[in-house]
DNA sequence: CGCTATGTTGTTCC
DNA sequence: AGGAACAACATAGC
């Protein structure tokens, strides 16, 4: 479920498992999931090892001791699975990096709304693709000035990664809450009080589910992310799961720029 | 069967 | 030029 959180938790897995071993053969069984062609993949990475890595948003690079970059987007649906040759194929790894060790790193895409590709050069990969910065780096400034040159709802406008990258569906409604601020507050109308809540929520709001390996049952009681459906457990008593953190009100869920949204009538109000 | 989904990109209309 | 709105992508799960 890979926002920022999730791809920096798979960047530290990434580390644990996969580093200092030469890869012996890629196997592909979806080519449309490649934005380098597969000879050219091959050709480059055969023999060489992953050394490094680094994350920007939702996007994650793996450098090799080649000094190449290989850059991967988890989508809407992927995962990361590291198994011994004398296991079977994890479901779904339909990209599969087979090292010389006996161990392979599975790239599990289940929607095949993955990618994976070289790049010259992360700096390269960025501005080509228009990606701000990183929501655990930006500073007010930068986020203020994107925000007001923007008039649709301000959730939307969070969730372009071109505003500020790693942020998703989820997040946005926690910011949003956090910051208690409406998702359909339109973005150039914002004070400059309600800036600063936001900007100060999109760092707690992340640096709270990275401590937590973005395991959303170990959230605080305090955050949205217990109203949403798929938090639901059959432990937890029926109603609790839609009702506002603080108590106020039943959470109200909707639709703003196409997404599903939730969000406290009471603690989110429109003036 | 119908509906929804944590993301991004392409198209169309301003 | 570039923002806004929305469909499309491919598949799984309920």
């Amino acid at each position: 479920m890979p926002e920022l959180p999730e791809v920096e938790t798979y960047r530290h897995y990434f580390e644990a498992t996969s580093f200092h071993q030469a890869i012996e053969a890629i196997e592909v069984e979806d080519r449309k999931l490649l934005t380098t062609d597969y000879a050219t993949l091959t050709e480059t990475l055969v023999g060489q090892s992953f050394a490094a890595t680094r994350r920007v948003g939702k996007n994650l690079f793996a450098f090799t001791d080649g000094g190449h970059t290989l850059h991967l987007h988890f989508g809407m649906t992927g995962d990361l699975e590291y198994y011994h040759s004398s296991l079977p194929r994890p479901r779904h790894a339909r990209i599969v990096f087979v090292f010389r060790s006996g161990f392979n790193l599975g790239f599990i895409c289940p929607r095949k709304f993955e990618r994976i590709g070289l790049v010259s050069s992360v700096e390269d990969y960025l501005k080509r693709k228009k990606i701000a910065p990183d929501g655990l780096e930006i500073t007010l400034e930068q986020l203020t000035e994107t925000i007001q040159k923007r008039k649709s709802p301000i959730k939307p406008v969070l969730l372009d990664q071109s505003t500020v990258a790693g942020i998703g569906n989820w997040i946005v409604d926690e910011v949003l809450f956090q910051a208690k601020v409406h998702p359909e507050r339109l973005a150039n109308e914002l004070t400059p009080s309600e800036l600063e809540q936001i900007h100060s929520a999109i760092g707690f709001v992340l640096r709270t589910a990275i401590e937590h390996e973005a395991n959303y049952g170990l959230f605080p009681r305090s955050f949205l992310i217990h109203a949403r459906e798929w938090d639901a457990s059959p432990f937890e008593h029926p109603d609790q799961h839609k009702r506002c953190p603080e108590g106020h009100a039943d959470i109200v869920q909707t639709r703003v720029g196409g997404r599903a949204t939730y969000f406290c009538p009471v603690c989110q109000v429109i003036p």
